[in-house]
DNA sequence: TTCCAGGGTAACG
DNA sequence: CGTTACCATGGA
């Protein structure tokens, strides 16, 4: 078969869903080096079954997105990984109508939902994506996080060049299992943050953790306590990873200094809220914690 | 200059 | 059990 066929897939958009919106959060940092944001559309690369495909999603019509396979060669049970992908990364199995009509009268999220409709959760499918992440973003501020996860993503990850531009991907475990706590320092993260990541990576390398495990967790408080027993993942980070990860839409990180600061911001409150008082407001959302978090988040951009 | 940033661990009482 | 020091760095 010919292999430079431009090969397209389709996936219908469900209710409440604005591709603006979503590609609008996910352009919120210039220094992003795993998806690549367009004027309408967002390509990524990905890793699937040993070997990388750069994907460009954008819509197809009012009812459709389109997902096209820029590179080539791919086989049919690739792309449908791939489009299985792009399910997750958008959280498009999500009925928000619930959520919605949850917020409607809520006084924190009513405005939020009103200026985003249509904004998804945006997932980070990738286990050890999603935990490097919260571990580099504890305790300092996004813009430096960002920094921090380019450094770790140039110096270890791969990349994949197309039409003159660099396409990059997250670093393996098993790369990562293999460095040293001098290799990662040298990013300047913490020497604790350096260990936290190798720690992860080790076991994930060693099959100890792993999405699948966390996946077959039978309730939230199983998948949790997996993400507790790491070395360097608290309260915070677990939540941060049911919600951004598994797509857990009642995870609640109620220890999120964004998510204090937005609600300051809502409220017009003039310092921040305590946790007991976060956690009292998340009472009304219980089911879409979660959820309440990313329309949150989006707030501070 | 000081304080804060999408926290967590270890070492204290 | 609950507190506290410490971590590395950069922007406000």
């Amino acid at each position: 078969m010919p292999g430079d066929m431009n090969k397209k897939s389709s996936i219908a958009i469900p209710e409440h869903f604005s591709l603006r919106e979503c590609l609008g959060f996910l352009n919120r940092s210039p220094l992003e080096r795993l998806h690549q944001v367009r004027k309408h559309a967002v390509r990524k690369l990905l890793f699937v079954n040993d070997e990388f495909v750069l994907i460009e999603v954008t819509q197809a019509g009012r009812h459709s997105l389109a997902v096209d396979f820029l590179t080539t060669a791919n086989s049919d049970g690739v792309r449908n990984t791939c489009v299985d992908f792009v399910r997750q990364w958008f959280d498009l199995e999500r009925d928000l109508a619930p959520f919605y009509e949850l917020a409607r009268n809520d006084g924190i999220l009513a405005k939020l939902v009103e200026a985003h409709r249509g904004l998804r959760l945006i997932r980070i499918p990738n286990l050890f994506q999603a935990i490097c992440w919260a571990i580099i973003g504890q305790q300092v501020n996004l813009h430096f996080a960002y920094v921090l996860h380019g450094r770790l993503i140039e110096r270890f990850g791969s990349y994949l060049q197309h039409d003159g531009e660099l396409y990059w991907a997250h670093p393996e475990p098993q790369v990562i299992a293999g460095l040293s706590v001098d290799d990662l320092r040298s990013l300047q993260l913490t020497t604790s943050k350096a260990k936290f990541i190798l720690g992860v990576a080790r076991r994930m390398t060693d099959g100890e953790l792993s999405i699948s495990r966390l996946q077959n967790a039978a309730n939230i408080e199983m998948a949790r306590s997996q993400l507790l027993n790491l070395y360097g993942v608290g309260p915070w980070t677990a939540n941060y990873v049911l919600m951004r990860c598994l797509g857990y839409k009642d995870a609640f990180p109620v220890e999120d200094v964004g998510l204090h600061n937005a609600i300051r911001l809502a409220l017009n409150l003039k310092q921040k809220p305590s946790v007991a008082e976060v956690r009292r407001f998340g009472e009304n959302w219980t089911g879409w914690r979660a959820y309440a978090t990313f329309y949150l988040y989006r707030s501070l951009q």
